[in-house]
DNA sequence: TTCGATGCAAATAGTTTGCATTCTA
DNA sequence: TAGAATGCAAACTATTTGCATCGAA
């Protein structure tokens, strides 16, 4: 089951600060979690359940992939964790970071470029004006051509299957 | 296999031109080709590829399901048809449109409102000056709350699974 | 010592693919 | 009648779930 709608974001430094949110949230700290959080922390950006599973490619304790979804979403619930969808792929996991961070997808080059909400609100502005739509940018992120692949010709598997690399 | 980067639109009135367009292409014109067509014509919107094999609820020939995908990945490959993913959910398949249709889709309720690409020439210009980026909405729609559930509460699977009816 | 969390395996949804057969051109 | 397209089944990816066991509080 996906999230449910999921709560504010909990900002947290580290694994330790992390533990002190589960615990007042009534969760058990299971060795599990642990491992979900610190690759969470040591990941350069956001990554698919796969790769918590797999400890980072080794770096980490492994851990079952049917636990590793069961806490993600446990950990999104309470906001310690967000998610987003990057075209096709699997979905990628990260730590709520200060500002509920929205993103550009590169359809090109894959690369992902994080903003910050307020980046977003001229853009937000129109489409409200223009739609009366608030749009937001967090879960399904803004997908096109980045600066350097705007004029690349177009290629096999644009609308692609990989997920990308982090900017 | 996701079709490759789609080719320019081919935007025809009906079945009829369709299959021109096909025997154009080299491409051969079975019954199975034309049941997708026929349906995609029917339909009131973008629809599942499930829908499709079903014969839009029966109204149509049934056909396999693995014959569908292939058909619609080179259909879509010729330009005559187009697909779009909905958040999560299947994605949605539908004729080209004459000016490459890109999308709204509400979270909240799932509606779906279709615009012209030049509707959105400003807030594509907003995120080309401020970010060097530049968006397509037509595979990936923007995803928010529309006018009317707005100030709704939040609810469960906001981020939801279900697909969308059609505006 | 209890109830929440885990591990494993099976189930599910969506989509793709291999292969023998059928049918279009 | 050659090669493209079909139908069926199996494979695959991403994700969820049932259930017996384990472990944190």
């Amino acid at each position: 089951m996906t999230v449910a709608y999921p709560g504010p974001a909990v900002v947290v430094e580290d694994v330790a600060a992390a533990v002190e949110v589960m615990r007042s949230q009534g969760l058990r700290v299971s060795a599990s979690r642990r491992v979900v959080l610190t690759v969470l922390f040591a990941a350069p950006g956001p990554v698919p359940a796969e790769q918590i599973a797999d400890g980072l490619g080794g770096r980490f304790p492994l851990s079952d992939l049917g636990s590793v979804y069961r806490n993600l979403e446990t950990l999104e619930r309470v906001g310690l964790v967000r998610h987003l969808h990057l075209g096709h792929g699997p979905g990628l996991y990260a730590v709520a970071e200060r500002d509920n961070q929205e993103y550009l997808v590169c359809e090109h080059c894959h690369a992902v470029r994080a903003v910050s909400p307020t980046d977003l609100d001229a853009v937000r502005g129109r489409l409200r004006d223009d739609f009366g739509f608030t749009a937001s940018f967090g879960h399904f992120p803004i997908v096109g051509r980045c600066a350097d692949c705007r004029d690349a010709p177009p290629r096999d598997h644009d609308h692609g299957h990989e997920h990308g690399r982090h900017a």
